[in-house]
RNA sequence: GCGCCCAUAGCUCAAUUGGAUAGAGCAUUUGACUACGAAUCAAAAGGCUGGAGGUUCAACUCCUCUUGGGCGCGCCA
C-alpha cells in the first residue's frame, strides 16, 4: 500500500506544480523500485516527462518538485534526490516501513483487499473443457490460471463467480455416445471396426465395461448420458484435487435444448433478437451473424441452411445470459488455438450494447510436453496424451500448479515431466514453503519464553534498523503491487516471481538476523516481523491455490 | 496467401507495460552447519535481448522490414 499511498500524494503535487505552470492537463508518470545499484526506495520519472512538456531542463523540474516534495510529506519522506538523468529518487521513512508491518499483522488474510469493489460483479470462465474426455495437461494451465486469477480478483473485492461452461450438445456428444455404444458391442462379442474418428481412449472402454457390468440392455441405454456421467465424475474429482472448485455448472443445454412455453430455446430468441435488429441476416437459406460491422474481418453462421445452429449460435447465447445474469465483467480463459475466435465474441458482446473492455479474453498459449528429448503428442482424439490426473500424481498439486503459474500465459510452456518428476526437492515451490516452515520452527522455539512482547503497541520497531530487515519489510508491502499488477494485466504470475523474490530476503534476514536472542525487546520486534512474513506467504500462496504447511 | 502469439545466460523462464549496470531457478566451479530447519546462505562464471532499420532524453518493451518456431483462418466444436 506504500507505493500507491506515495504515488497519490505525488499526484497532487505534479498536478500542483504543472499548474504553476500554465498547464491544466495530468501527467502519467511512474513510480518504481529503481535497480539494485540505487540507494533509494522508489524512483520517480516525473521530471523528465515535464521537462518534455514545459520545455526545460529535467533537473531543475526535478529540484523543483523535490523542493515541494520534502515541505509537504515530511512524515513520509526522509530523503529526496535527483540522479544524473532526472529521476527523482524517494527514501521513505523507516516509520512508514514499521506503519504497514503493523497494518499486516492487524489486517492479516484481509491485508490488500479493497472493499470500494465490492459492488462489481466479474465472471471468470475457464476449463470448459468438453466432457468427451479426461482433463489434460492443457487444461491444467487454464485451471491453475483461472482460478488463481478468481482468487485474486475476489481478495481485491470483486464480486467472483467462477463458472464451468459444459458443451453437452452437439455432434460430438453424439460422435461420444456411439463410441461407447460401439465398445460395449465389442465387448459382448459383435465384430466391429472402430471407427477412427471416434474417442479412442481407454476410458470409453471403461465405460462400456461399467455398462456391461451393470447388466444393461444395449438396445437401451441412454449412451450419451451414461458417458457424460462417468467423464463429468472424473473432471470433476481431478479438478477437486487440484484444489479447483466451481460456483457454477452451467449446461449448454439450458440454453441449446431447453425450450420455453412457446417452444423456443434461449439460442432461438437470441437469433429472433438480433435478427429483429439487423445484426443478422439470411443469405442462402442460412442465418448470418453481421459480425465484420464490428471488427470481425468475415461475417459467420449461426443457422445452417439445414436448419441446425452451430456452436456460435450458443455461444453467443450464452455471453447474452452472462450479461442478463448482472456480470459487468467477463473474464474467459482460453487456449491460445482459439485466438481466432476472439474477434467475433468480442463482435457479439458490442451487439448487446456493452464496450468490448467488458470481455476480457486471456489467452494461454499451449503446453508442450516432452519426456527427458521426446516430444509427447497430445489428442483427445487418440488418447494419446497426458492428462492432468497423472501429472498431479507425479509432481503433486502444489509444485504443479507453482509450475503452471511461473509463466507468462503468453509465453508457450515446456513441461518436462523427466524434470517435474526430479524436481521433487529443487522445486521453486519449495523455496517459498520452506519460508513458512522456518519461521513456523522459530515461532514454536519463543513459546518457551515468558519475556516475548506480543502487544503490537509495545513492540519497539525501531530495532528492526539492518539492510535485511528494512528490504524485508519493504517487501512485505510490494504485495499490494503485485496485486495491483496482477489486476491490471490479468495475470496470477507475479505472484510467483514476487514469493521467490520474499523468500530469497527472508533467507537472507535469517542467515543475517538472529531471531532468539538475549534481548526481549530485539526478539520481539524481530517476532513480529516474521508473523508478517508468515501472513503474506501463506495469503500469496493461497492466491496461488498452493499450500504453506507448517513442517516439510 | 491472410491473421494472432513467441524468440532474452548452456537449459527453463522473469523483467512492475518506455527508465538507470537486463534478473531468477536449474546445470558448472568455490566456500559456510558446535544456538532459531543447510530444502539455506556467500561468491565465481555465464548476454550485441534472433537480425536490420526507425521513433525517443531513454527501447527487451513501441513502429517498419526480415529470419526461425507455435497456432488459427469451416454452414466443425
Amino acid at each position: 500500500m506504500i507505493k500507491q499511498h506515495i504515488t497519490n500524494h505525488l499526484n497532487k503535487i505534479v498536478a500542483g506544480y504543472l499548474r504553476t505552470k500554465g498547464i491544466m492537463d495530468s501527467l502519467k508518470f511512474s513510480v518504481k523500485v529503481p535497480p539494485k545499484n540505487i540507494d533509494a526506495d522508489f524512483a520517480v520519472n516525473a521530471a523528465m516527462l515535464i521537462a518534455k512538456k514545459i520545455k526545460t531542463n529535467p533537473r531543475i523540474a526535478a529540484q523543483e518538485l523535490i523542493d515541494i516534495i520534502v515541505k509537504d510529506i515530511p512524515d513520509i519522506i526522509e530523503k529526496a534526490e535527483i540522479s544524473g538523468t532526472g529521476f527523482i529518487n524517494l527514501r521513505i521513512k523507516d516509520e512508514v516501513l514499521y506503519k504497514e508491518l503493523c497494518a499486516i499483522v492487524n489486517e492479516k488474510n484481509k491485508y490488500g483487499s479493497f472493499t470500494e469493489n465490492n459492488k462489481e460483479k466479474i465472471m471468470v470462465e475457464f476449463v470448459s473443457a468438453n466432457p468427451t474426455g479426461p482433463l489434460h495437461i492443457g487444461h491444467g494451465r487454464g485451471a491453475a490460471i483461472g482460478d488463481s486469477l478468481a482468487r485474486i480478483l475476489k481478495h481485491l473485492g470483486y464480486n467472483v463467480t467462477k463458472e464451468y461452461y459444459l458443451n453437452d450438445v452437439g455432434n460430438q456428444m453424439l460422435v461420444l455416445a456411439k463410441s461407447v455404444e460401439i465398445r460395449c458391442r465389442q465387448l459382448k462379442g459383435e465384430k466391429i471396426d472402430f471407427p477412427v474418428d471416434h474417442y479412442q481412449g481407454d476410458y470409453i472402454i471403461d465405460i462400456a465395461k461399467r455398462l456391461i457390468l451393470e447388466g444393461r440392455d444395449i438396445n437401451h441405454i441412454d449412451f450419451k448420458y451414461e458417458a457424460v456421467k462417468d467423464i463429468l465424475k472424473t473432471i470433476e474429482d481431478d479438478l477437486k484435487d487440484f484444489d479447483v472448485e466451481f460456483d457454477n455448472w452451467f449446461s449448454e443445454a439450458n440454453i441449446a435444448a431447453v425450450k420455453d412455453k412457446d417452444g423456443k430455446t434461449e439460442v432461438d430468441k437470441t437469433s429472433m433478437y438480433l435478427l429483429a435488429k439487423e445484426d443478422a441476416y439470411i443469405k442462402d437459406d442460412a442465418l448470418w451473424l453481421a459480425t465484420t460491422k464490428f471488427g470481425d474481418d468475415k461475417d459467420r453462421v449461426l443457422k445452417r441452411s439445414d436448419g441446425r445452429y452451430t456452436y456460435l449460435a450458443s455461444d453467443v447465447a450464452y455471453h447474452k445470459n452472462k450479461f442478463e445474469r448482472g456480470f459487468t465483467k467477463l473474464v474467459n480463459l482460453w487456449g491460445a488455438d482459439h485466438h481466432g475466435y476472439v474477434a467475433r465474441i468480442k463482435a457479439c458482446i458490442k451487439m448487446f450494447g456493452f464496450s468490448k473492455e467488458a470481455l476480457n479474453v486471456i489467452l494461454y498459449q499451449l503446453v508442450s510436453l516432452v519426456r527427458g528429448r521426446q516430444p509427447v503428442a497430445m489428442s483427445t482424439r487418440t488418447g494419446e496424451f497426458v492428462t492432468l490426473r497423472e501429472v498431479i500424481d507425479e509432481v503433486g498439486k502444489d509444485a504443479c500448479r507453482f509450475f503452471f503459474l511461473l509463466r507468462d500465459p503468453d509465453s508457450q510452456l515446456e513441461f518436462d515431466l523427466e524434470l517435474a518428476k526430479k524436481q521433487s526437492s529443487e522445486n521453486p515451490v519449495f523455496y517459498v514453503q520452506y519460508v513458512n516452515a522456518r519461521c513456523n520452527s522459530i515461532v514454536k522455539e519463543s513459546t518457551n519464553r515468558s519475556d516475548i512482547i506480543t502487544d503490537i503497541k509495545n513492540i519497539n520497531f525501531d530495532l528492526l534498523n539492518t539492510k535485511e530487515e528494512r528490504d524485508l519489510i519493504k517487501q512485505l508491502a510490494a504485495f499490494c503491487d503485485t496485486l495491483a499488477m496482477s489486476e491490471k494485466t490479468m495475470s496470477p504470475h507475479y505472484f510467483t516471481t514476487y514469493l521467490m523474490e520474499l523468500a530469497d530476503m527472508y533467507h537472507k534476514f535469517y542467515e543475517k538476523c538472529r531471531v532468539l536472542t538475549d534481548d526481549s525487546n530485539l526478539t520481539s520486534a524481530r517476532l513480529k516481523l516474521i508473523e508478517g512474513v508468515m501472513i503474506i506467504v501463506k495469503n500469496g500462496l493461497s492466491l496461488l491455490g498452493v499450500s504453506t504447511p507448517d513442517k516439510m
